[in-house]
DNA sequence: TCTGGGGTCCTAGGACCC
DNA sequence: TCTGGGGTCCTAGGACCC
């Protein structure tokens, strides 16, 4: 098995210097301090991707932008700008998939690409790693990491690397001098939690975990010390997957409010809004769902969430809304509210449930489609509910409108 | 902490059944 | 009830990824 794990390289903050190269500008924000970043005034305001300079001053991902200027305050901030993404991210799939019949969409820019039948048509691996990394920097106009192996592990270990714009092997018979010498932390699913126990039990780098008596690590960490154990020594046997075989298995949308919620009203204005995305993108998927969930996040930043499983699986924006205000209502303590979600899952494709025994519900059903189509045709604002059209609160809520595609399985 | 949003999987505890 | 054991389902929360 030959696989490579391709990384855009701060894909967000690389796709927008590219475009605005291509629009004429004169400096190349990855050649200066620079971020993509939220929005303090929305209370969104962290660092989303960060230029190689901004690196330079200690600037990182997930950090806050206040933060973030103290430690350099000349940064530049750039607003994200998801569409743009989309697009290059499709880009990137296209062209890979000119190498491969098997690639795997793993995050928006992140793929694998299973090379071990290409090698044929295409020849040496790395040859190929090569002009796919050149034809990508100049046709697509950003660069990525290329990592090379045997699995997907270790593939993406590799492309972890030296950046940007390079090529690594990590073949296993090299996992002792280029991977076991890396602190825990740097392991594919060893986060904070997981490195601060191993710490405490002197488990400091990757090969010392790979070293270690795996029946231990299991009864310190249940099944996800086998998990991790696997990843130290490289063992990974997970196939790459086109996409169109992943099912996905929910779906949901969440908002932090420039404000806090105190009243109820207010509540239900954001939970209809979440509800229009939800729904929108389930009916897409030609699904209906079974489970609904509300969660919250409280101004003091506690996160609790309610569920509840449906008797009757739906898609209809009135249905979901009823349950999700019943879940709300169930669940919230009447403290501030930062932060609203709602998610559904447990789908069950429309085509193995038929609805003729609820002809009742033929009328919303035909009344959502109908609003999907005008929505699809016209723009989503073509259509609002009335309740939205003197608040100052968007009729919709929840960043994804594009076409969706199932990505991220933690699974490999 | 001026602290995002989209996902997946696992686990613990309780309810319920035989 | 001073009572058991095993199985399944449901729920809430946590860990991890980008």
């Amino acid at each position: 098995m030959i696989i490579f794990h391709i990384d855009a390289n701060s894909a967000y903050l690389s796709w927008e210097a590219a475009l605005r190269l291509e629009q004429g500008a004169r400096t190349d924000l990855r050649n200066i301090p620079s971020v993509i970043g939220g929005d303090p005034e929305k209370r969104s305001g962290i660092v989303l991707a960060k230029s190689i300079p901004a690196k330079k001053y200690g600037v990182k991902t997930g950090e806050t932008l206040y933060e973030a200027r103290q430690k350099c305050p000349e940064l530049t901030v750039i607003p994200p700008n998801y569409d743009l993404y989309l697009k290059c991210s499709n880009a990137m799939y296209e062209m890979l998939c000119l190498y491969s019949s098997k690639v795997q969409r793993y995050s928006i820019d992140e793929c694998f690409l299973d090379y071990t039948e290409s090698e044929k048509i295409f020849g040496r691996p790395i040859d190929a790693a090569l002009t796919i990394k050149e034809r990508i920097k100049s046709e697509l106009g950003f660069t990525v990491n290329i990592g090379i192996s045997a699995n997907k592990l270790l593939a993406k270990m590799a492309s972890e690397f030296e950046k940007p714009d390079k090529i690594h092997t990590l073949f296993p018979e090299e996992m002792e001098f280029k991977l076991w010498p890396l602190p825990i932390e740097d392991l594919f699913m060893v986060g904070r939690a997981t490195s601060k126990k191993l710490r405490k039990i002197n488990i400091n780098t990757i090969g010392e975990l790979a070293h270690t008596n795996v029946l231990y690590l299991k009864t310190l960490l249940k099944s996800h010390g086998i998990v991790i154990w696997n990843y130290a020594n490289g063992i990974d046997y997970s196939p790459v997957h086109n996409n169109d075989e992943i099912i996905q298995k929910g779906l949901g949308n969440s908002t932090t409010i420039p404000f806090d919620i105190t009243n109820r009203e207010e509540a239900y204005m954001f939970l209809l809004a979440l509800t229009e995305r939800v729904s929108m993108r389930l009916r897409s998927f030609n699904c209906l769902c079974s489970l609904i969930s509300v969660s919250i996040k409280t101004d003091s930043f506690i996160r609790y969430s309610h569920q509840a499983k449906l008797n009757t699986p739906t898609d209809s924006t009135t249905g979901i809304f009823n349950s999700v205000k019943k879940l709300f209502n169930e669940v919230w303590k009447c403290e501030p509210i930062r932060h609203l979600g709602i998610r559904v899952s447990e789908f069950i494709s429309k085509d193995f449930y038929q609805l003729s025994f609820f002809d009742s519900t033929e009328n919303s059903q035909n009344l959502d489609r109908t609003i999907d189509m005008i929505r699809k045709k016209y723009g989503d604002r073509s259509l609002v509910r009335s309740c939205f059209i003197h608040s100052n609160i968007s009729p919709f809520q929840g960043g994804v409108n594009e076409e969706d595609y199932p990505m991220m399985s933690s699974l490999l």
